[in-house]
This record gives C-alpha cells, structure tokens and sequence, in this order.
DNA sequence: AATGAATGAGCGTTCATTCAT
DNA sequence: AATGAATGAACGCTCATTCAT
C-alpha cells in the first residue's frame, strides 16, 4: 500500500516548494457520504436536520448512543420525536450522520496545514496548532471513538474514509522528510501512526480521563506532545 | 502535587541503585476497593463471583455496557439471571467491579519493571515489553475506557486509583531521570502523561481502529513507539 | 318489516307477470347515505374523491383497515396525505365511504335480474350470473365482511341499507314462490337468508380461503350452489 | 316466531353399517401445530398461557387482530405486558396459537358424527347438531375467517390443517352417499365444500352480520339451513 | 385547493430487577 | 444459595392528523 523500503537521503533544501509536497497529491480526497434516508425529504430542512445532528453529537458525547433516548434527542433538538423519524430512517443512522459529518473540517484542516508546511522540523508547529483546535471537534471525536468500537459498519467506514486518508497523506509526508535526511530512517507507515496517535493522547488527556485542563496546561501538554515527537523522529543533528 | 522545578544535572552512574530508585517509595499503593453489595453474603460463592466478572468482562469489552443485557451475562456466566443480584447489587456494580478488578496485576507489573530498569536509556525496554502484554489485559482495558466515559463515579474512581498512581510514580521516576541528565529538562508531569498515552496509542492501533495487526506488526509498533518516546526525551548526546 | 305468514298456495302460471312480481314494489330502495365531512367542500374534487375510494377499495381489501396506512393510501391514490383529509374527516370515514359505496350497483343488479325472473324455477339462473359477476365487487365485498366486525355503526349501516333491502326483497321473492306452490312450504325469511348466504359461500370459495379458483371451477361452483339450494326449496313434482 | 315443521320425506332404508363409512378411514387426522416460543420454558404456566389465549380468542375476535394492543391483552388476562412476551415470540404468534387452537375439538366432533351418522339422509341432523354447536366456538372461528384474509401464513395453515382434512373427510361422505344412490350424482367436491360453506352461513347470521340471534331462531335457522341442504342433493325419490 | 413537514400519543417489545419457590 | 417466571417502566418507532405555506 504504502512505500517500504525508507532510507537515508539528505534534505537539501528546508524549503519544500509546493509542488513537491508529497501531501497535495492526496488531496481531494474524500467525498460526501450520504447516510440519511433515502426518501426525497433529504435537504427539505437543513436547520432541522443539524439541529438534531448538533444535539447528538453532544448527547452521545456525554451519555452514549446507546443512553441516549430519542425522547431526549428530540427535547434537546427543540422537535418532536416523530420528527427524527423524518430526517433519519433510525437512531443508528444519526450517529452514522454525526460521525460522518464533521470529520471533513478536520481533516481538510491538517492537510492544508501539512501541504503548506514550511519545513519538515516545522511538523511540531502542526501537530500543535491542530491539537489546540482538538477540543473543537472533541464531541465529534469522542462519538467517533467510541462508538465505532460497537458499530463494525462505522469502523469500517472511518477507517476507510478518514483514518485512511490521514494516514496515507501523513506517510507520504514523513517519507520525504526520511527521504530528505530530515528524519531518521524509520518505518514510515507506523510513525505516521504515531503521528496521528499523538492526538489521541492529546484528545484524551484534555478531557476524557482526567478533569477538563486548564488552556494553559493544554497548551503546554501540546507542545510538549509535538516536542517529544519531533525529537523522537528527527536524525541526529551530528 | 509534584515537584515543579526540574532541571539539568548529569547523571553519573547508569546503574540506579535500587535504593535510591524512586519508584519504590511509591509502591504498595493501592488496596481493594469493595464495590460489591454489603449484604453478608458478599464473598459467599467466590467461584461464580468471578465467573461472573470474566463473562462481564468479556462482553462489556465487545458490546458494550449498555448493550449487553442480563440475561447474555448470566448465560455466559452459566447462572441464572436471578443469581447476579445475588452477588452485586445491580448491572452497574459488575462494571465497577471489572473495572477495579485488574488494574492491580498490570499495575503491579509497570512499576516492578519501572523499579528494577537497569538504566534509565532502557526505559524503553518496559515500555515494549509492557505493551506486547497489553492484549492480556485488553478486554478490560477497553471497558475502562469506554465506559469510563460515560459514568462519571467510574472514572473519578480509575483516575484516582489507577491513573492517579501510575502517573505518580511515572513522574517520580522521569524527574529522576532529568535530574541525573540522562533525559531532556522536560516537565516531568506531561511525559509521564504522554509515557502512559503510549500505551493508549499502542492498544488503539492493536485493535481497536484497525484490524488485529499481526504479532509482528505489533511488535513493530511497540518497539517503534519506544524507541521514538526515548528519542524524544533523551538529553542530546553530545 | 316482512310479511309473516307464508304458506301453502299453488303457483297457477309460470308466468310472473311484472305487474305482480312483488320485487319490483321495493325497488327505488335507497338513497345516498352521506358520510363524509360537512364542510362545504364535499363535493369539490369529485375526481380527486373517488381516486381515494378506489384507492382505499383496493387496500382495505388487501391488508385490512387497521395496516393500511394513510401514507400508503395516499400514495396509491397519486394524492398528498394531507389531501386525504380535506376529502373525507378522517381515515374511518373513508372506509365508511368505501362501504356504502357499490352497494347500490350491485343491488340493483340483483333486484332487477330477480323481477325479470321468467320463473321461479330461474332462480337458480340468477344466483348463478350474480355469482359469477361477485369478483368484479369483490374489493368491495372483503371490506364489510371483513370491517363490519369491528365497527358497529358500519354494521347497522350496511345491514339496514343493503343486507336489509336484499333480504326484504328476495323475502317477498320467495314468498311468492311458495304462496304459487312452487317452492317448499318453508320459513320465507330463512330461505332469503340461505339465498342470500349462498353468495357468501360462493365469495369465500372464490378467493377467500383458498387459492384462486379457475373461471370453470367458479363456474362448476356457482351452478352447484345454485342447483343445490333450488332443488332444496323447490316442492316436490310428484 | 316462524312455523317450524314444514315438510316430511321418510327414508326408507340405506343404512351405512359403521365399517363401511368412508369417514373412519381418514380420522387420526391432524396433529398438534406447535407455534409457541422455542425456549424451553414452551409448557411452564399452562395456566398463564391459556389465561392469554383465551383474551385474545375474546379481544381479536371483538376488535381484530390489530387493534387489539398487547396492553389490553394483558389487562384481560391479568398478567403484566412483559409476561406476554415470556409465553409467546410477538403478538402475531398469540394470533397463531389462538388460530391453531380449538380446532381440533370442532373438528373432531364434527368427523366423530359424521363417522357415526346412522344413514346418509340423516346428514343434516349432524349438520343440524354441530351448527348449534357452532357459537361455542365462535370467537375462534371468527378470528380465523377474519385474520387469515390478511396473513397468508396462517391461512395457510388453516386451509391445510383444517379445511383440507375436512373437506376431503366430507368429500368421501359424499361421494358414498352417492355411489349409494342416496345422493344426486354431483360433483361431491363441490358438494362438500357447500357442506361446509352452510356452517360459515349459520356461523355470519348467528353473530356476525346481524344483530345476536336468540337461540329458536338459530335452531330454526340450522333447521332449515340443514333441510335445504338435504333437499338439494337428495336423490328424487321417485 | 393542495401540500407535506411536523406532531405526539400510543404502539410492540425489551430487560433490569424482584421474589416465591 | 440459586433459580427463573413475572414484572412494568421505558425504549425505538409509527402514523393519523394538523396547519403553515
């Protein structure tokens, strides 16, 4: 799938010009997932429709899907139960909506933000910028992680669609700074995963198991997660 | 809590005399928590209690909390579905009781090997051999931190008892660490917290969003992740 | 309601004469039963109406009042839901609507076959067609036999506006029949009923509890029927 | 009300010593159709299970099969709405116990009696018997004709397990009645399937389409339903 | 006049819990 | 101590009906 054999290539330019930033050949990457019912109510009422979204991110986030009532989806959506029955042919395909929705952003965000990347010790910057923004997408996150643990057809797709993407275009870029002698000569594929796994440690740690933190202490647990990172990737300077 | 003004000092001798290993002042830390019902008939029937515990743990980990029923339960258990309530007070207390059940042999295990690391460049030495032991624990391990989330009483309760006293003892021991000069003059209550996220990052990619990876494969990423968080706090070289 | 005392007399000529056959006095039996809503705007649509009706006919028929949904009827009726309800005042009145409806052809038809009758040995021929002609009202039929259980105001209805006329009718047919000696002395008002139940008979073999019968088995089937009850009335030649 | 003894014939001899009735040789004829939950718990509370069946045959027969909602059936049979669902699958399975069920009897008195019948004319006294007979039964018979237009599998069913048997029961009856030249030579399928198609007119002008007959007027329906029956597939004497 | 989105009461069903045995 | 039948509150979901457009 992906490239194996990384080795040793010095960078010689810190400038990577962007037309040879290995992220922007992965993107456009993913397109629109329908999976709301098939009736042709579809778009009728987009307020309606992420009304509801919005609640369930937020209700499945703290309760669960499966504590989550509809009765309470509906109160928290300002409709009536019935009403949820129009948008979604069921409960389960509102948390396929909440978890396919919403990903979009993120991603589009880290890519764009990977393909501009001014230099390849700049990756810290990155990670560090994206995982201050974790905590905006944190219900949607939390969902995803969760759930996609009972749901084999979320996982799948997840994977697929966004997992995949991710790491596929994270590879691509920490191969060429391995290539370029940026990185030290690693298997490019698990350091991507590394890479990605970062977030969750930072996800977690921001609000999952602990207290919510302090933005001072989330701040300083970012850079430090970006720090130790870049340190641990990077090639001996001497 | 834990002591803020960490800095450069040189470690002199790799070898870190037992004595002197700070983990070990850590240690004995933690007692049984009852969590069962206070009737007298609580430790009656040991066998089925823990049959009852394996059973729970196993589907909690699969299904879910919410999702498993009673009736599953008791029939994996090989009990009558009455006879649960015999021996915990409600569905509820069978998760807290898996929960606060084996924490104890994995955390034991951690700071045993923690206090008895040759050197403190070997740490990632625990750190691999601890997470290829992972999957033994892992069906409890995602009950944790699946249902964590969503009972609160839970969570205060792994926090407390378990990450709590991992985190300590982890940050005495990187403190040390930074004192002798053999880390990088990190704040040690962050790399304990992303020392302990690695572990997060290693059960995740073994099975949770991804299919079960090969024994290989798992090796791999396990020396991979050391190797990286080593890198990553190590103190330069020269 | 009948005339009551029926007894022996010699039919003289074979010949009912239309003038004395006691039929043709209750003819111009019933008038239009309104049951739907008072709003002046009853009558608006008169298409729209009775493309409901066929509608409602075909479903009832098929699934029953209960399961079949306004939705369904709608739809098959090429109408909005809400439409259904400008038309009539609710889901109940349109099967009133339904049942009331047809009625009248039928009747009609059966009245008039049994006024023209040559003889009142031609009975026979006249249940014969009318039972061949059943499916074409088939729809119709299922509907009361099937809802009139359950709704009594339905069943008062059909009873006194068709089942009423129909057995008052063929009562005084009969009557006749044995006031000429053509027909056993026996209780005029059970005859109608038989009479009247030999085409339930024929209904239900149709296609009720059974699978659809053959043209030539219907056909077999009715002549029987009609067979079987005449030689069962008729007085004895000899 | 009505006059009743209106006709004489007497019979003169043919009479079918009992070895040589058709009938016997099909009794034996059906076995038990177990639809109940497969769970073992099938025969536990025969009390229970009859207490439902018995509201239901009373509610479906009073209401229809739809709706009757599981509550009330509960509430008719003093048991909690849960407990329905320890004894049967779902509602519809209660449907198809109460069909299933109590045909036997009926079955088996009519064949008894028609196994012993002294000669073929006396066929209607049989007729004549099991008609008065009839209402015993009535709210399980109406809950068949009614429930099986709707749900193919129980008709299904009943056609197989119980109209089958006895048409063909009645069919051999009637086809040595007339090899005996007691009967006009017919087709004796037909002749059967009107056998039993006069029950269905006793059994709709008892109860069903017209207000409750009072018990002469039923013996005098049944009577004559008979009379007429004979009559019409009575060999001429002459 | 016609629409169809919104409604919410009420459906069939599940399941944690109780308790007589 | 163990059982499992009974319970009934609460679930996800349906659908006849309303009403703003």
């Amino acid at each position: 799938m992906a490239q194996k054999n990384y080795c040793i290539s010095k960078e010689t330019s810190k400038q990577p010009h962007n037309g040879s930033n290995p992220v922007n050949n992965v993107c456009k990457f993913f397109t629109a997932i329908p999976m709301q019912r098939s009736r042709p109510l579809q778009q009728a009422e987009p307020d309606l429709n992420s009304r509801i979204l919005t609640a369930a991110q937020h209700l499945f986030a703290r309760q669960g899907f499966e504590k989550t009532t509809t009765r309470q989806l509906a109160e928290k959506a300002g409709v009536a139960e019935g009403t949820l029955f129009r948008h979604f042919d069921n409960k389960k395909s509102i948390l396929a909506a909440v978890v396919t929705q919403g990903w979009s952003e993120m991603l589009t965000d880290l890519l764009t933000e990977l393909s501009e990347v001014a230099s390849y010790k700049a990756v810290s910057k990155v990670m560090q910028k994206r995982m201050l923004h974790l905590h905006e997408h944190g219900d949607m996150m939390r969902v995803c992680f969760m759930e996609a643990q009972y749901h084999p057809e979320l996982r799948e797709r997840i994977e697929t669609d966004v997992i995949g993407k991710m790491q596929s275009v994270t590879e691509a870029f920490i191969q060429t700074g391995i290539d370029r002698g940026v990185y030290r000569s690693l298997n490019p594929e698990l350091v991507a995963r590394i890479f990605l796994g970062m977030f969750m440690i930072a996800g977690f740690s921001q609000d999952t198991l602990t207290e919510a933190r302090s933005p001072k202490e989330q701040k300083d647990m970012a850079e430090l997660l970006a720090d130790v990172f870049l340190h641990g990737i990077l090639a001996p300077a001497c």
